[in-house]
DNA sequence: CGTGCCGATCAATCATAGTC
DNA sequence: CGACTATGATTGATCGGCAC
């Protein structure tokens, strides 16, 4: 057995105050859409690229055909929307989820929105 | 490249603010356990149905808790003294104090 | 040993509600 | 009534763990 400890600085004056515990120190690497080392390359790097109407409807699209992606199909999504072979399976991979999130929840509150209020 | 900001308005759109009850609880499960502040999904289970709202959003509201407060954990300071100081649980273990009263703001 | 997926989370941002 | 802040939700992407 073993108790964690989540470290605890110490550098308060005194009284109660919380102390900085290890999540508040937790940072994420930066989104590296493109690659490490930029081959000479203007891409997006570190940014959180924003898909374009275009890009999210093929994905959805092709999304109701399919829920998960072959690699071929893959390839071929990406080259046509010009996104990156990773930027479409996480984009299926958070669809999934998002996919299953609704329908554990979506249990009531289906339609009702017309003559509300 | 502008326009795109239609996006039909998702459906963030009409926002609700939980009561200040709901707030009340989460905070208090956010300051007691600031050491660890990731619930179960037993917790959050539990958390939803006393503050009425889905598992989801005590999740959005813990992920958006821990995020802006240690952007500026001074700006928290008055509030985690308000709701901290009761039970102070370290981590370790799932114990059950219920030995005060807790939700009695109202005079 | 590498790769995809899951589940949870992060972090930045959107849009709105609330406060001054 | 407008400016500014607080806050809930969304989402591209990361992290750790697991299966193949």
């Amino acid at each position: 057995l073993s108790e964690d400890k989540e470290s605890a600085c110490a550098s308060e004056t005194s009284t109660s105050t919380a102390q900085t515990f290890d999540w508040m120190k937790v940072k994420r690497n930066p989104p590296k859409t493109a690659k490490v080392s930029e081959l000479g390359l203007g891409a997006p790097g570190g940014l959180r690229t924003n898909f374009t109407t275009r890009q999210l409807t093929e994905l959805e699209k092709e999304f109701h055909f399919n829920k998960y992606l072959s690699r071929a199909r893959r390839v071929e999504i990406a080259a046509t929307l010009e996104l990156n072979e990773t930027q479409v399976k996480i984009w299926f991979q958070n669809r999934r989820m998002k996919q299953k999130k609704r329908e554990r929840e979506g249990g009531r509150v289906p339609p009702a929105p017309p003559g509300c209020l | 490249v502008m326009i795109l900001r239609s996006r039909f308005l998702d459906a963030r759109r009409k926002r609700r603010n939980f009561s200040k009850q709901a707030t009340e609880v989460l905070n208090e499960y956010f300051y007691s356990h600031l050491s660890n502040p990731y619930p179960s999904e037993e917790a959050k289970e539990e958390l939803a149905k006393k503050c009425g709202i889905t598992v989801s959003q005590v999740s959005n509201w813990f992920g958006n808790k821990r995020i802006r407060y240690k952007k500026n954990i001074g700006k928290f300071q008055e509030e985690a003294n308000i709701y901290a100081v009761k039970t102070a649980v370290s981590v370790t273990q799932g114990g059950h104090s219920r030995t005060s009263s807790p939700t009695p703001p109202s005079s």
